[in-house]
DNA sequence: CGCGAGATTGATGGTAATCAACGAACGTGG
DNA sequence: CCACGTTCGTTGATTACCATCAATCTCGCG
């Protein structure tokens, strides 16, 4: 493993505050390994073994039922995933798949346990975490109940936007079947939610999009803070 | 402050397994007071000074935007609510309010960080319940994007069941709209929801539902662990 | 009895899912 | 280099689901 594959996790709030020496003997506890796009890391039902961290590459979080499915989440380096059923040991409420050859560092479930019954700065951030991820699961809740699809898809580009430096032209990084997922519709309706925000100056060409009117989006997707938020992405 | 009520949220495990010293000092800390019906508790984007306990009566978490209002959750006793932002000393996201007369204990938000540094077990059971929260909201996740009204108030019906003890008899214990709004609907999509599971042996009479066939019922409702939960339940 | 709040029912329009067809982009193999 | 096939995205047509508006009904209570 990396010099600053390890600096860069050791970067995460999980870790920033830890001990140096639970902090190393975590790490080298875990197996960093490589995987291709499209394998299923974790399914939901099974019990959770490691705490997984993506270290390269992009993790997509789906749930299904009754032959449907979701994506309930995104995730990119340096992000942890499925800290809550490790914690408690249970199983899985999510699967997880790669959408691209990722690189994945995963930790036995014990020996987070362990590490955070040892050091108190851990289960401290271990705490913060899960506020963390609370809240986002909230503001997602929110975005759901009280918006329509293309207020959705409008706020998120907004969002996307200003994490990708306000250029005023955003990038999807992945499959827009996925993005529709990601924001509970279909890719056909995804197309029209486009389509609807065109009088918005949003202009798709394959994977990017300009926003020319900016202001005027803004205007119709009447961002939140409350939803949208300030803390963190929601991907 | 009555003897049962202290071991009533003693019992809780936020507070099981914390010293018992801590805890009294908690709990001397925090005031109890009575609520008539209807008063707003806390409100979102306001900073978080207390956390709160429901000791008595009924608590309706819900969240707006731009006009429009959901329900998130409801609370009875002995709940916890909004340990989340109380952690991390951020401000609310949800708003709350009484549905009827309540008691609640609250526990100023400074208080609760100086005890979690003080006393391990007591952070460790933050964690669990931070852990809890959070499935809990990614069930809730998946309950909507991946069912329909019919669906979701179905195995409603069939939760709410089991946790009364299998009567197959529910008693709806608010105001049918509250629950359309708990379950993502409105109050008149809620009615033409149960006209639509009457096929399946469900019989309202007022705050009443008889389940005459509650295995036709399950057959339609498709309940699915991963999301109906056999840890808690989702109110 | 009459009032008012909540619940229900009906009528209508909007939003989203589904099914089907078409088109563009890309990679492979001839 | 081009023909072909596959995958993804888009568009159109249709249906299902849900929200809104309006009217009626029920029940508890003054």
């Amino acid at each position: 493993m990396k010099q600053d594959d390890i600096a860069a996790i050791r970067n995460l709030s999980l870790f920033r505050l830890m001990r140096e020496d639970t902090f190393l003997a975590l790490i080298e506890a875990g197996f960093l390994q490589r995987f291709p796009p499209g394998v299923v890391l974790i399914e939901e039902r099974d019990r959770a073994d490691f705490l997984h961290i993506v270290v390269e590459g992009q993790v997509e979080m789906f749930a299904t039922t009754a032959g449907r499915e979701t994506t309930t989440d995104l995730l990119r380096p340096v992000d942890t995933f499925i800290l809550a059923a490790v914690l408690s040991d249970q199983v899985y409420l999510q699967s997880a798949r790669t959408l691209e050859a990722s690189r994945i560092l995963m930790i036995p479930a014990e020996k987070v346990r362990a590490t955070m019954a040892a050091d108190p700065a851990f289960m401290r951030a271990i705490s913060v975490e899960l506020a963390r991820a609370y809240r986002t699961a909230v503001r997602d809740l929110k975005n759901l109940k009280l918006r329509t699809g293309a207020e959705r898809l409008a706020n998120w580009l907004l969002r996307t936007n200003a994490e990708q430096g306000n250029r005023n032209r955003v990038e999807i990084a992945f499959e827009k079947r996925t993005l529709a997922s990601r924001l509970g519709m279909t890719p056909e309706n995804l197309s029209r939610a486009f389509a609807a925000l065109r009088p918005y100056g949003v202009k798709v060409k394959g994977p990017e999009v300009d926003l020319t009117q900016p202001q005027a989006l803004a205007e119709f997707a009447k961002p939140d803070p409350m939803i949208d938020g300030c803390e963190e992405n929601l991907s």
